[in-house]
DNA sequence: TCAGCATATTCGAATATCCATATGTGAATA
DNA sequence: TATTCACATATGGATATTCGAATATGCTGA
């Protein structure tokens, strides 16, 4: 896990936002993440795979849905950069957070993943 | 600057390599950093352009030579990334390091940038 | 077992990135 | 002012990334 790998993870803009929302809200499900930012279903999923194939992220079926979150043995360096990189950019992911924080609003009527 | 800029810039080996080792070393010429990572002049030129670009580094011209330093108004988030990956990356970085070492040593007697 | 939803994968095309080679620029020195 | 050294940039081609569209898989409940 040299940091050319990880930072060639972080270099494309779906999968910052997503690695930093994951870090931000512990986990979240494949629809989550595709309504958070607003992009197609598969290229969510590539992505995420690319990042779980990098031991970035760490993948768990339950029932129909694939939650995501961090890999429990991430390097404490890695942890550190997506640390202050979320601390330091809340606003630059405040339309993501936004989408998200709607979705269980409306949680609350149609039933979803949770 | 955002994330993904920041990331792009160190998604590359040569630009994390050259990135790191002149955050160690205060500041590095050219020279220094074509000797320390063993790549073409034009090569490392042109990774510096870049990093200089993004705002990730500034350029001095000194005589001769250009010196390359961490930019001094860098975002918080940057320098802790950037210090925390150096930190824990030492060993990744020892092939680079020991190549300036050898560098210093035989400065003593050919006269070089410095 | 079938339908329907959530997620994954494949493929080809568009695009971006990277490199080597050649050449240009600017400072120092003779 | 001619030459040399340190560095920068341009060009073109090879390679890698990314994406949309189509399709496949996996689970659940009827």
């Amino acid at each position: 896990m040299t940091p050319t790998e990880i930072f060639k993870c972080l270099a494309d803009e779906t999968r910052v936002r997503m690695t930093l929302i994951i870090a931000r809200e512990g986990e979240l499900c494949v629809c989550d993440l595709t309504e958070a930012l607003q992009e197609s279903q598969p290229k969510i999923s590539r992505h995420l795979a690319q990042l779980r194939l990098a031991g970035l992220l760490e993948d768990q079926r339950r029932g129909q849905w694939v939650y995501y979150r961090l890999h429990p043995q991430l390097p404490g360096w890695v942890m550190q950069t997506l640390e202050a990189t979320l601390q330091a950019n809340g606003q630059w992911l405040a339309i993501n957070s936004e989408r998200l924080k709607a979705l269980r609003l409306n949680a609350s009527n149609t039933q979803r993943c949770w």
